[in-house]
DNA sequence: TTGGCGTTTAACAAAAATGTTAAACATAAT
DNA sequence: ATTATGTTTAACATTTTTGTTAAACGCCAA
């Protein structure tokens, strides 16, 4: 830590972050996020070097911020209802507040070709095994545990990153649609547990 | 039409449509497009003068087409059960081949701030009553049928958009991959026509 | 067979985005 | 009060991307 201590470098990355995964402006240049955050365009430099290592940075975190949060909904102790219950509460607040995140990864793999590193996949694996037996209970429907996977994160993310169609589409502003979201988490629950 | 013809310039425009909505390279220059259309860059400008009408002009065929797939089975002469069997088909082949043609119409709505033809909505408006009469017919769960809405085209929609992750995560390879996005038009029947 | 069209090549021009440098300024911490 | 740090300004250099122009080539159709 320096002795002066502003936190503008961090400042910066959350600028981007909200620029890319909140506003989903993908094709944000290193001028735009300077405006947006209020600094000037040296001050990246000074601080990142360059565009890429910035870019790289936000990427990072993005990275290590989901798998944070889905960690925690993973290894909670507790019974599968309520684990899923905790998982749609938990994710739903943060494509709310980031709808575009995974998108920007999308993206970025599309562009470079990048690899998924192993131990996110253990981890995804004892909860497939879970989901496994509950439908072995006959908790929830049979099928492909992968499928359910995927059922259960469409139904999450899929409506706020078509959040600017939809409002549109259905005639919806801000406050309603932040309702309809909110209700969501009931209704996603309904949909994939029975 | 011209004396000698040759369809070069649909050809770019498939091609651009290929990169952009298949593959999800949303950041691709006309040089990427060029090399991949297998002509020279000054072609582009020869049959489209810019790089901004070339892509608008892509992005105006990709909501014209998928205006043309949701007309054909919004006003399709089918009892609702099968008019939702046959727009699971009929979109999900769409996605399977234009992944991310929704992500670019969203990613450039996000850039330039458009708006919605007022058109689309009264179609869209029609259906969303023919959810309500059969949500009291007793037929499907009761719900917001924007929610309805939502939830269909979420569980369509996002596990193609996240086709990358999904195939390295749960360790599938194309064919398998295929195949899981066929067996799912069945699923999602089921899990919206309880 | 030749004229016109589609296409490439090459050489630039222009614009947009990124990166660099040095000097000046502001100010909190010592 | 001085200094080190954070920040801005301004002036450029570099790189990437896009747009322009003119000439040449191949070839099909009239």
């Amino acid at each position: 830590m320096s002795q002066r201590d502003t936190n503008t470098e961090q400042h910066i990355k959350d600028t981007a972050k909200r620029i890319f995964f909140s506003e989903g402006k993908l094709h944000a240049t290193t001028q735009d996020i300077a405006d947006a955050a209020g600094v000037n365009r040296t001050l990246l430099n000074y601080y990142f070097r360059s565009r890429d290592i910035l870019f790289e940075q936000v990427a990072t975190e993005a990275r290590a911020e989901m798998s944070a949060v889905m960690d925690f909904v993973f290894t909670a102790k507790l019974e599968f209802k309520d684990k899923i219950e905790q998982m749609i509460d938990v994710f739903m607040d943060q494509v709310m507040k980031f709808p575009y995140r995974e998108m920007y990864v999308v993206t970025e793999l599309n562009r470079t070709e990048k690899i998924i590193p192993e131990e996110k996949k253990t981890r995804l694996k004892s909860f497939l095994k879970e989901i496994s037996e509950e439908m072995e209970k006959g908790k929830i429907k049979k099928m492909d545990p992968r499928q359910f996977c995927m059922n259960l994160f469409a139904l999450m993310a899929y409506p706020l990153i078509t959040n600017c169609i939809n409002k549109s589409l259905y005639n919806i502003g801000d406050a309603e649609y932040l309702k309809l979201m909110k209700d969501r988490k009931q209704l996603i629950f309904e949909m994939v547990y029975q």
